[in-house]
DNA sequence: TTTCATGCATCAACCCTCTTGATCCATATA
DNA sequence: TATATGGATCAAGAGGGTTGATGCATGAAA
């Protein structure tokens, strides 16, 4: 069964905007119906409820005392939906939620955001981290930061930069060992996270493909920001992306030993679904985006 | 465009039951929907708020931010406006109004609306007196009694009584003249209302259609109640129904020279429109009259 | 672990509601 | 009397909304 039939809320809809204008027409014209079907419309919640709504003069029609009744009841009730949704439509254009990783939030969010909210001083800003992978249909966000190929279905991906890494390390640790010269120097030295197939791929960029990484199993950290902070306090080498830790090499907290950096596909993307493309809040972030990150573009480095 | 397209209530309806469920499924069985039409309509929404109102978790669902702000307005909402209807509908289950002509509403309706009202404590009776015909949808009324053939477009008709008529005047007009002793005793007193086709018939059915009616165009007055009251008040004879004036004889007012009777095809029926036949009102209405008046039924005396 | 049960999403197909446009009718106005 | 306004009625058509089957993910149970 149709829900129009059990509790017909769009005949009372009309309703309200006949006994408004008293005019089935101008009823019509306010909605966008033809007169026809606005008389449809009355005409269904007459019979359904069993009384006359309005009493049909020559070129006029007056409420019943049944549609008096009714009217400002109604009145009322749709005031409060159509608030209720206006409402909620600018509170939550009114707040941008932010999902990116711990890494990209605390290096480059947390640097730039400033710029975004200074022109958008009426947009609140929420910054919530979580490790990789978000679901907009699990989690309360409303673009993300992710890492990976730029292809997700149902989302649409901005490029925002290449994502290469290289070994840092502290250089307390660097010197203990009388400084790291050439890349098997840092075989050496604890290595975190060796499961991390970007010591592979580096090792074997620098020249080395079989070094023996497996060998160290040592902490599965996960996330780039946890490992920064371990190497920072000398625990071991790790290998990030760079541009996040300049701040830590600028104070001598940690040294790049070499200049050689990596890939492996992954890049960090601004992610959102397909269908709040329009938002106005998301539009001000690619806006800011755009204006900041000169990398920024739709669904670039297919490489 | 449709209705619900800038405007969709009856997405928001089926939100309010998902809010309160936290459920799809159980949403759509109070709603009589599938669970797919719930899902369709709240992803409508979804997409036309530009927000998810739901987070999707493994067999459950929970409400996202906007979606809790949204829930309670649109529930109090919808509960005013299903308050307001159910509140119009017992108001106006609660009063009858009867539309009767001034004649049978004060000789027939008035000695015996104490009956149904004793019947049904809880119906308010309002009682309209118009000249002859009504349209349902120019006058506020639930019910109609007319005089008539019993045909009427759009209407259900049930016979009350059958119309008959016949001189009657003032005892005093009457000794006036000597008495009255046979028909053409009449035309020696003032006729009121001679154009009424009534006289015509009875003069006919007495053996004398030529009577010279025409000669005396005096009071056209067209209510009979009206023709009643000029009787008694001997400004000359009237036509009547004598069922209606027993009351009049009785009291020396009135009386009844003639046995004969006629009829011109015309009776007393109460009608209501087609659609209003199951209101709880009419009913009790049609219940006091199959009580109270013997010949009552539905659409008898085709001839 | 494997299996089962629960609950929502997705898809294609169909029905019926609702809308439209034309026409008719009644009445108020000039 | 002629014209304009406003609602009712009718047939026809579109598409919104519904259904039922199916798929998928997860939590509970075996």
């Amino acid at each position: 069964m149709k829900i129009s039939k059990q509790f017909p809320v769009n005949a009372l809809r009309v309703f309200e905007a006949v006994a408004r204008h008293l005019s089935f027409t101008k009823a019509g014209e306010e909605l966008g119906l033809t007169q026809t079907a606005v008389s449809y419309q009355i005409k269904l919640l007459e019979d359904l409820l069993g009384e006359s709504l309005f009493l049909r003069r020559p070129r006029r029609i007056t409420l019943t005392d049944a549609g008096a009744r009714l009217a400002p009841k109604v009145s009322e009730a749709f005031e409060l939906l159509s608030a209720a949704i206006s409402d909620m439509r600018s509170t939550s254009e009114g707040t941008l939620t932010i999902n990116a990783t711990a890494t990209f939030a605390s290096h480059w969010l947390a640097r730039h955001l400033g710029i975004f909210q200074l022109d958008n001083p009426r947009i609140a800003v929420r910054l919530e981290t979580t490790q990789e992978i978000i679901d907009f249909n699990k989690t309360e966000a409303d673009v993300a930061i992710r890492v990976g190929q730029g292809q997700w279905p149902g989302l649409r991906a901005h490029f925002l930069m290449r994502n290469h890494f290289t070994p840092m390390l502290s250089p307390k640790l660097a010197e203990s060992i009388g400084g790291v010269r050439e890349p098997l120097d840092l075989l050496k030295l604890r290595i975190i996270d060796p499961g991390d197939r970007w010591w592979r791929i580096w090792f074997t960029a620098a020249g080395y493909p079989d070094a023996e990484l497996d060998l160290y199993p040592r902490s599965k950290m996960g996330a780039q920001a946890l490992e920064a902070a371990a190497a920072v306090a000398g625990h071991g080498v790790a290998i990030l992306r760079p541009e996040f830790y300049q701040d830590d090499v600028a104070m001598g907290r940690l040294i790049q030993p070499f200049e050689l950096t990596c890939e492996d596909g992954s890049h960090y993307w601004l992610v959102y679904p397909e269908a709040r493309r329009h938002a106005a809040k998301i539009r001000a972030f690619r806006a800011f985006l755009t204006k900041t990150l000169p990398s920024f573009e739709e669904r670039a480095p297919l490489e």
